[in-house]
DNA sequence: CACGAATATTTCGTATACGAATTATGTTAC
DNA sequence: GTAACATAATTCGTATACGAAATATTCGTG
């Protein structure tokens, strides 16, 4: 085969571990504030569309029905967010940030950021390089099988 | 604070989709095997190295020793690994690959990074550049905290 | 040799994460 | 109008994934 395997499988462990030290960096605030990663992308697409139904939520978390549909239950146990059937549409449910769970992501929301600033260490350009090069692996990604 | 938010919001969503993308792509693959793309890495890292103690293995797959112990013990459900206790040093286990881990690793092998190949259609200058940046970004996150 | 420290693994509780199957509701074609 | 289809959400079973705590063994030091 013409693939290069050595750096495909280099790829493949940086983006294990990048997506990982993600993960820990999220994971070390969210314990102080209790909230999760996904809880924060959640609180903050539910800012901007509110109310979101289960699908919208799900495709804004790039995440299954399914996953989100635990995910939002267990916020709700948490009283971060509320559910409610459309009233238009009984298929439909209606999940709405409370205050509590508005006032907990402005609390976290600059912390969370800022906490990747050591980011911008890098240059603006390679930057943006990455982020072009990654388009472009997700699409050929997106196009096997 | 001077952090570019958008672009580090749009590197952890981009993070997100590659490892969606390739975990997508290997359990397509796993599917037939019955292989996940973990058990695939684990099988790669004892090839390597048999036999492999608990830590060493949860080292290759850059994983914590207790995600490790769970995949270890459904590896053995499976018949594809074994672990016995090491005689000279009774705290260490010894994780081998059996014949069938081994065959089913040899068959599987090729088939799963060709799966990949379509990724070589990106310039090999701009992957290695991929690759730079991002061992570039993820000492800045190692960084952090 | 004994006791505390270090090492190695496992167990527990919790949160992702998915696809398949199920349930409920709405829409469309006839 | 109703049967087939489409849409929306949930449930179930399984596999990651982690840290904290528990257990077992070995080592080091006095």
């Amino acid at each position: 085969m013409t693939t290069d395997e050595t750096q495909i499988k280099e790829l493949i462990f940086s983006l294990r571990s990048l997506r990982k030290e993600t993960r820990r960096i999220f994971a070390y605030q969210a314990k102080k504030q209790q909230l999760t990663e996904t809880w924060i992308i959640a609180l903050s697409a539910l800012t901007r569309k509110d109310p979101s139904s289960l699908d919208e939520l799900a495709h804004a978390l790039q995440l299954s029905n399914s996953t989100t549909s635990g995910i939002v239950d267990r916020m709700i146990a948490d009283g971060l967010v509320t559910k409610e059937r459309d009233e238009n549409n009984k298929r439909r449910i209606n999940i709405r940030p409370t205050d509590k769970g508005r006032q907990k992501y402005a609390d976290t929301y600059a912390d969370y950021w800022e906490k990747l600033a050591p980011v911008n260490a890098i240059d603006q350009t390679k930057l943006t390089e990455l982020l072009a090069i990654q388009a472009e692996l997700l699409e050929k990604l997106e196009g096997i099988k």
